[in-house]
RNA sequence: GCCAGGGUAGCUCAGCGGUAGAGCAGGGGACUCAUAAGCCCUUGGUCGGGAGUUCGAUUCUCCCCCCUGGCACCA
């Protein structure tokens, strides 16, 4: 009953429509950032993630692949996952619009919202492109007031279509709004939001004819339809949290979940989205309290955005392969202030790489352990902070471990965090300077002064990859195995008691080769 | 067009009312535990332009200029 809170967090669902890119990669990393910062500090988490297979793209894409949307998807999801696995996301749940689960969940907000009189449905008539399956309206004319030749043959169409009463929600959406500036985050993004929602009118069309697109969730109170995108894609954040959810289903208790921490999602869809149809949605279903969202920014490439047309697409995989895991989710939380944008460049990637994993946080694990080896034989006395450079560097780590976590909480700022883990770690290497232990080590009567250094040494190095282990996770476990820490994510100073034994240093981030990739 | 973000050192970017910051790059130095890494010193900026508020503005307000997005189912 009294059991800590869970932190519940998700990201966007990725369409199975293309295999994953840069993009996706970093919001999956964010997220996933976020939830291991929880963990490790005690808290529960449930983190969930997956991908969206239902719809016209994929339809589509498998009619160009020849096969069925189904195995389409299938071969799609397959590749995200693998990508996810690759890149350490530790999600626990795991989302996807054709589970059945999903499907009759959905089906029963659907019903439910049918019968409260939220739905109705209505004729819309129109030009229509045939070749991009969709109406058309008077934006996508051109200067002389024609459909251009990219959409093909264009016909005047009449389709009867359902439609989700979201003007009648809005008013209390502009209120909810007001009244929590902490629903979106970061707060221009809010202001963004309030901007769109007093201009919002109209209603939201929910489903296609099965003529049209037979891929998707059938609606329950009128067969020859399917419902569109919206309640598919969006409900999956809370029917993989178990709403509506029978009982051994498999899937997590929804209460104990709900509301959302954290819906980790790209800034392109947070208006309309997820900013208003989704908490309408929540609201008309029944569901008072509401999410919180956490809009990021893009990567650009040159300036330029990321885009399949524009033949810029950054592969994840072959970058985790090139510099390993730990480099490049590094790299993406470090070189972007969360919320902004970013320009991704390789250079900088390995310029990070070098100075920052190798040089500095590396170095310093190893240049302490070896050390500790060369004087003392891995074996550290237990010593109290024994002169004030020393005592320095203990409130340098205190107060690093101190804004680390508050970059964190406020705002979500990774980079932030990692600035002042940084710190810590430069702190540290200045340290063995101005200690110069291999001076005291050739002095007999500096040995307390040797092993009280040794120690803040070990501690600083341990505490640095403590912080940073949410964000490299694999590198930071075999730091702190090799300062004897194993599975010590302790953010406190002072782990080290009399006799520790530290392990066996080796370079946990070797120097790039010099090349041209 | 409307809305928003950005315009800060050669490069990539933080900061956002109180004498201009970091990393990388460049120059110099002392050292050797370490992945020839690290440390110290240092060159370098009229913080896009103009006006205003203020004792004081890169930081607030207004105007203007450039870039980038959102407003259309691409994280």
């Amino acid at each position: 009953m009294m059991s800590a809170e869970i932190f519940f967090i998700t990201t966007a669902i990725d369409y199975t429509n293309a295999p994953p890119h840069i993009g996706h990669a970093y919001e999956k990393v964010l997220a996933d950032v976020i939830a291991r910062w929880h963990r490790d500090r005690g808290r529960p988490v449930f983190f969930l993630t997956g991908v969206d297979q239902h719809g016209q793209k994929v339809q589509q894409s498998a009619e160009r692949a020849g096969v069925p949307p189904a195995e389409f998807a299938r071969e799609i999801t397959a590749k995200f996952k693998a990508l996810w696995v690759k890149l350490g996301i530790a999600n626990d749940g795991w989302a996807e619009t054709t589970d059945l689960r999903h499907v009759a969940a959905v089906q029963d907000v659907l019903r439910q919202l049918h019968d409260q009189g939220d739905l109705y449905k209505a004729r819309h008539s129109g030009h229509y492109s045939v070749r991009q399956e969709q109406f058309l309206t008077d934006k996508e004319r051109n200067e002389q007031g024609e459909f251009g030749p990219e959409w093909g043959e264009v016909v005047f169409l009449e389709e009867e279509n359902w439609y989700f009463r979201l003007s009648k929600y809005r008013p209390w959406l502009a209120e909810y709004l007001a009244a929590h500036p902490e629903f979106v985050t970061p707060a221009f993004r809010g202001t963004e939001l309030a901007n769109a929602v007093a201009k919002e009118a109209g209603d939201l069309c929910i489903s296609r004819p099965k003529s049209r697109l037979a891929w998707g969730i059938e609606l329950p109170f009128d067969r020859d339809y399917v419902t569109y995108v919206w309640f598919d894609a969006l409900m999956n954040y809370a029917t993989f949290a178990g709403y509506r959810a029978r009982d051994g289903a498999g899937l997590p208790d929804f209460e104990s979940l709900w509301p959302c921490d954290a819906h980790v999602i790209g800034k392109d869809i947070l208006v309309p989205a997820h900013g208003i149809y989704w908490p309408v949605m929540l609201k008309a279903a029944g569901i008072e309290a509401m999410p919180k969202l956490l809009v990021h920014g893009w990567w650009n490439l040159g300036g330029a955005k990321v885009s399949k047309s524009a033949g810029n697409i950054i592969d994840p995989d072959v970058l985790a392969d090139r510099y390993g895991t730990d480099a490049l989710r590094y790299y993406l939380m470090r070189d972007i202030a969360t919320g902004q944008d970013a320009d991704f460049n390789e250079d900088r990637l390995r310029t990070r790489y070098q100075a920052d994993l190798a040089n500095d946080l590396g170095n310093l694990v190893n240049r302490t352990v070896s050390m500790a080896h060369r004087y003392r034989g891995g074996v550290l006395a237990e010593v109290g902070v024994t002169d004030a450079e020393a005592f320095a560097l203990r409130e340098l780590g205190i107060e690093a471990a101190r804004n680390f976590d508050t970059a964190m909480e406020d705002g979500f700022r990774v980079h932030a965090a990692l600035e002042s883990a940084w710190l810590l770690i430069t702190a540290a290497n200045a340290h063995v300077e101005k200690s110069a232990p291999w001076k005291l080590a050739k002095d007999p009567a500096e040995a307390a002064r040797l092993d009280g250094v040794l120690v803040a040494l070990v501690e600083a190095a341990r505490l640095a990859s403590a912080l940073v282990h949410p964000v490299i996770p694999a590198a930071a476990d075999t730091l702190l195995e090799q300062l004897g820490f194993s599975g010590d994510l302790s953010t406190q100073w002072g782990r080290v008691r009399a006799g520790h034994r530290l392990g066996q240093a080796a370079p946990v981030f070797p120097r790039l080769e010099s090349q041209e990739s």
